[in-house]
DNA sequence: CTTGGACATCTTG
DNA sequence: TCAAGATGT
């Protein structure tokens, strides 16, 4: 037994190129080659696109554009339109799409987490180890692979002569190392991509790396129809330039705050801070994870889990289309209990199991909520949801009139979650519901079965296994990794003492102001993060975009009769007035207009630019959160710490070094 | 001290 | 942006 396999893993992440393209291209060859992407909603504008080949993307277009937009840089491009059904994008053909592909990677490899609709996270430890055991080396003849850092003496800019450099350099694959666990890894890993596409036709670019975070991050720098490895010794390497919201969960709120809020810019500058610092700053989770991952370390296991905890819909209305009337309110009610009726209807078929929770979750002008209530068993139906969610809803409800609804709603989602197995619904509260609503728990479903389940009786298990080929209704659109670029300009000055500063005059700060009932130990243990209040942009926006609400409606509507007004939104299309409400209905039919004209192939593509007013962004009222000031669960002062804080820091362009100044 | 309910918030494509 | 989920408290 080698001490390798004991702490490696050799990580793979797939992940489709432009999926959903591809899904079209495969549907229409003649498609093939040609600029292309899809785009969901608002046909009249092209729509706004969610997935872009590489052949339109070498033109600029990009996800996100409008459609004509895309035209006017790539006048050859074609759009694919996602079906729509209740004014919502039908991903159906994509799952069932991916389902295939995963049929396949699933030949290959057991160990398999669905990420997305098109992403694959697998570990391949087992079966590297076998072939290195077994000594059934395949030969090594990489197609399309790349190695990431600088291997090859004389000319380290061809990646051929590079990959050849360190190919070299691990010559003998019989020798016991990380780097020959990762090409024996990549070797799998190519015949799973061949066997996807001489099978199906698709190309996928894939990443081999010693967990999960390096996996996705390496599988972005080559692509599409590439495959990048990773070795562990240029781990740092490409750590020390890469944008801290590159790495997965960085992304996003966290990641700024990093790099606005502590001038952090690379997973470098990350990895020089002060653990203790980083912990006090963010918690103990959060903060050596924070740690661990700027040194490209991460535990997190390849879960076998292949679907959704929960299953949802929700939807926007913006502008005019809030719902501010009974009529409205229950009208989307019921379409979203309707999609969420079949949703379930499918996954009850292929997943064997019913939802127990029944989840709404609003936003209006007071905030986001959400309220959740259990299902009663067998009441599945989009009837009892409606019922269930409109009892609910009418908690929110603080209108005096009984047709008005206030205030009004901006988003409504219905979700249902905590899956059982089929059948084993209990009604709430009976004991039995304790003993035998066993949730379902995919990640444990390719364990054998053991005698200790209180109720895995053989049929039980029997079910559980058949689960095993199924996957979720995701909806995750097409993995767009960008180039990494390398010209990031590394922060040389540490930033350690930046935290350790901050921290003191919070802590001093704090102290003054809050004497009372702050005792310097609790401080101490409580994480201090830096909040940048998430309304910064909404509030500063809302009341200009109240005005040019009102501004657009004077002069893009001016007609209809007045009374009804809230109700109806003038068609541009066909100058019609259409209950507002029912507008995506009314769009659908103009889009299979546009649909059916464009395929008897008349060129449309110049005549609509005036239909794009009425969809134009509207202004919608920011949620104010000062209602939710009363939470009971916060912590006065680390919220007060907080907002104290973030404002300091809003209030200047670099805001530690204006914190200081302040100070 | 652990678990679960009920929300709230974050991340992603 | 919007919608879907997962995760955190």
């Amino acid at each position: 037994m080698n001490l390798t396999r004991l702490n490696e893993r050799v990580i793979c992440l797939i992940d489709m190129d432009c999926f959903y393209v591809q899904v079209e291209e495969i549907e229409q060859p003649e498609f093939r080659g040609k600029p292309c992407g899809v785009s969901q909603y608002n046909p009249y504008k092209g729509g706004g696109l969610i997935a872009v080949n590489y052949e339109a993307r070498s033109f600029g277009v990009k996800r996100g554009m409008r459609g004509e937009e895309a035209k006017k840089l790539c006048p050859d491009f074609n759009i694919f339109y996602v079906r729509e059904k209740r004014g919502k994008a039908d991903l159906s053909k994509y799952r069932e799409a991916s389902l295939k592909i995963f049929e396949i990677i699933l030949k290959h490899c057991d160990k398999v987490e669905k990420a997305s609709i098109d992403e694959a996270y697998l570990d391949l430890t087992d079966l590297v180890m076998e072939r290195f055991q077994n000594k059934s080396l395949t030969n090594v003849n990489f197609v399309d692979s790349f190695v990431y850092g600088s291997f090859s003496i004389d000319d380290s800019n061809n990646a051929e002569k590079n990959l050849k450099a360190w190919l070299d350099i691990n010559q003998d694959l019989t020798h016991e190392c990380s780097d020959v666990f990762l090409i024996i890894g990549a070797c799998i890993v190519q015949e799973i991509r061949q066997d996807i596409k001489n099978t199906l036709g698709y190309h996928c670019s894939a990443g081999i790396a010693q967990n999960k975070t390096l996996a996705k991050l390496c599988a972005g720098l080559n692509k599409p129809n590439k495959q990048t490895i990773l070795p562990a010794n240029s781990v740092e390497e490409l750590l020390q330039k890469i944008p801290i919201n590159k790495i997965k969960n960085l992304g996003g709120k966290l990641g700024s705050i990093l790099h606005e809020q502590l001038g952090l810019n690379t997973v470098g500058d990350l990895a020089r801070q002060n653990l203790n610092d980083l912990v006090k700053y963010f918690g103990e989770k959060t903060g050596n994870w924070l740690n661990q991952i700027s040194h490209g370390i991460d535990q997190e296991p390849v879960s076998s889990r292949s679907t959704a905890k929960s299953i949802g819909c929700s939807k926007n209305f913006r502008g005019k289309l809030v719902l501010n009337n009974r009529v409205k309110v229950e009208h989307w009610v019921r379409q979203l209990c309707e999609e969420l009726e079949e949703r379930l209807e499918s996954d009850r078929k292929n997943n064997n199991r019913d939802p127990t929770l029944l989840v709404l979750h609003i936003t209006n002008e007071a905030g986001t909520f959400s309220k959740s209530t259990s299902i009663s068993p067998g009441k599945y139906t989009a009837h009892h949801f409606v019922t269930q969610v409109l009892d609910a809803l009418n908690g929110y409800n603080k209108s005096k009139t009984k047709d008005d609804w206030y205030p009004a709603i901006y988003t409504l989602g219905i979700s249902a979650a905590k899956f059982v197995e089929k059948g084993k619904n209990m009604p709430a509260n009976s004991i039995e519901k304790f003993f035998n609503s066993k949730p379902i728990d995919k990640s444990s479903e390719i364990q054998p079965c053991t005698s200790n389940n209180i109720d895995a009786d053989i049929e039980i298990v029997t079910e559980e296994n058949s689960n095993d080929n199924s996957f979720s209704n995701e909806n995750n659109l097409e993995i767009e990794s960008k180039e990494v670029s390398s010209e990031n300009s590394i922060k040389n000055s540490s930033n350690k003492m930046d935290i350790r500063c901050l921290l003191l005059k919070q802590k001093e700060k704090a102290t003054k102001e809050d004497e009372s009932d702050m005792d310097a130990d609790n401080f101490e243990e409580e994480p201090i993060i830096l909040i940048e209040e998430k309304n910064d942009k909404k509030e500063k926006k809302s009341s200009e975009k109240i005005n040019s609400y009102f501004m657009k409606n004077s002069k893009e509507e001016p007609i209809t009769d007045s009374y009804d007004d809230i109700d109806y939104v003038l068609c541009d299309k066909c100058n019609k007035k259409i209950l507002s409400w029912e507008m995506p209905e009314h769009e659908d039919f103009h889009f299979a207009q546009m649909i059916s004209r464009e395929q008897s192939r008349e060129n449309i593509n110049s005549n609509n630019n005036v239909q794009n007013n009425a969809k134009k962004r509207i202004a919608e009222n920011t949620p104010t959160k000062e209602d939710k000031s009363s939470k009971k669960t916060q912590s006065k002062n680390s919220k007060k710490l907080k907002t104290e804080l973030s404002e300091t820091l809003k209030s200047g362009t670099n805001s530690i070094n204006n914190y200081f100044k302040k100070n």
